[in-house]
DNA sequence: GCCGTTTTCGGCCCGACTGTTTTCAGTCG
């Protein structure tokens, strides 16, 4: 049975994107966000909540909570209808196009009448974006580019799959000259069901020659960005794949950052901010001086925010944050704890007793 | 739009890469 509360988180992030296609405060279409995140996440079906039930949600205030009551109470919210009757639902599908975002679908809406992916597609093709502002010609090579891998887009990938490719380049990338460590991060390492991209983390004194040896690897179709300590890449099978180089001393601040989740880096980055302190993939730092703190392990940079080290699995705001604070995170079954596993034969294959034995 | 034992107003995580920007906005991780 789906919980009311999918039908409402569905109903937020679509009043958030139509927010951020229509408004210039980033921080609204933001808080619709976390409020989609915390219904979803809110512990009990809200179906039939009344608004003061609606209000204990956490970053559901008065607003959004009216919203929510109306939702649940008639199937509808004006407010929404509203925002619907000003952007036509194709605009909200082209900011699926990866780079393509909210402020330039609207340009591409405003100027041009553009109001699906297929216009769009068209448009670029008779090169009809060709003068206008922002939209240079390699932009329009990118927005085509990113049309074709949302429609070729095979969508997540199993961890399996992903546990695979993560081996393959990890090894490839260990021998590399310079390299002092490797790891894989992001959902892989948090052991999510299905993997949206792989994200491989290394340590370096020189990331020159582990960008060139990443954008060259037989394994890229096609190279998506190549920076200084950054890069992505796409594998033939579609899948993208992001690397971030940093320093050795680095490697603790970044691996937490590049782990996430999103939402876990943000909680303990607030947490960091309230101490008088700066957490970045660098390290953790005195916000008023800019001096570091720790950085090197993942250990150290928790327990300096008042926190034991949190197992990735966990790392999702699904409370493991509050439970870190109050030193009741769960005790989770490991490899070590695993002595074999409890089993017996019956007389079905090579036993004596039988099954009802 | 939400929220707060410093605060009910003024912040909101923080930084990398790209393109066309004459100095930075947009998008993404
Ligand atoms: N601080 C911060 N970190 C972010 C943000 N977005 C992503 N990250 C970090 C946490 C993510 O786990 C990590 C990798 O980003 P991805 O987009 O690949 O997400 P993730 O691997 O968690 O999920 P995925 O399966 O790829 O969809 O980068 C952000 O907005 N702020
Ligand atoms: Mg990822
Ligand atoms: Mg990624």
């Amino acid at each position: 049975m789906p919980r009311a509360n999918d039908a409402v988180e569905a109903v937020l992030l679509e009043y958030a994107d139509l927010l951020s296609i229509l408004s210039d405060d980033p921080f609204k279409p933001r808080a619709y966000e976390k409020a989609a995140r915390a219904v979803a996440g809110y512990p009990a079906d809200i179906a039939g909540f009344d608004l003061k039930q609606i209000l204990q949600i956490p970053s559901v205030g008065r607003s959004i909570g009216e919203k929510i009551h109306e939702f649940l109470q008639t199937g509808t919210i004006s407010a929404l209808e509203e925002l619907r009757a000003q952007i036509p639902p194709g605009v909200r599908e082209m900011i699926r196009i990866p780079g393509l975002g909210p402020k330039r679908a609207m340009v591409l809406y405003r100027e041009l009448g553009i109001s699906s992916v297929d216009e769009l597609l068209r448009a670029i093709e008779e090169g009809r974006l060709a003068g206008l502002r922002g939209f240079g010609a390699k932009t329009a090579e990118n927005i085509r580019a990113g049309i074709e891998r949302l429609r070729g887009a095979g969508g997540r990938v199993l961890i399996s799959v992903a546990a695979d490719l993560a081996e393959l380049l990890e090894g490839r990338l260990r021998d590399v000259s310079g390299v002092e460590r490797i790891a894989h991060a992001g959902s892989l390492r948090r052991m999510c069901e299905t993997i949206g991209d792989l994200d491989l983390l290394v340590a370096s004194r020189d990331p020159t020659p582990v960008m060139e040896a990443f954008t060259s690897l037989p394994e890229v179709e096609r190279v998506l960005a190549k920076g200084d300590t950054k890069s992505s890449i796409l594998t033939a099978q579609g899948l993208q794949v992001d690397l971030r180089v940093v320093q050795p001393e680095a490697w603790g601040a970044a691996l937490i950052y590049f782990t996430g989740s999103k939402a876990h880096n943000i909680r303990i980055r607030e947490l960091a901010v309230r101490k008088g302190l700066k957490l970045n993939e660098y390290g953790l730092f005195r916000a008023r001086s800019g001096r570091l703190v720790v950085a090197a392990t993942e250990e150290e940079v928790y327990e300096r925010l008042g926190l034991p080290w949190i197992p990735p699995t966990l790392r999702e705001d699904r409370g493991e944050i509050e439970a870190a604070l109050e030193g009741r995170l769960p005790e989770l079954v490991t490899e070590r704890d695993i002595r074999g596993d409890l089993h017996t034969h019956t007389n079905l294959t090579d036993g004596l007793a039988t099954l009802a034995q």
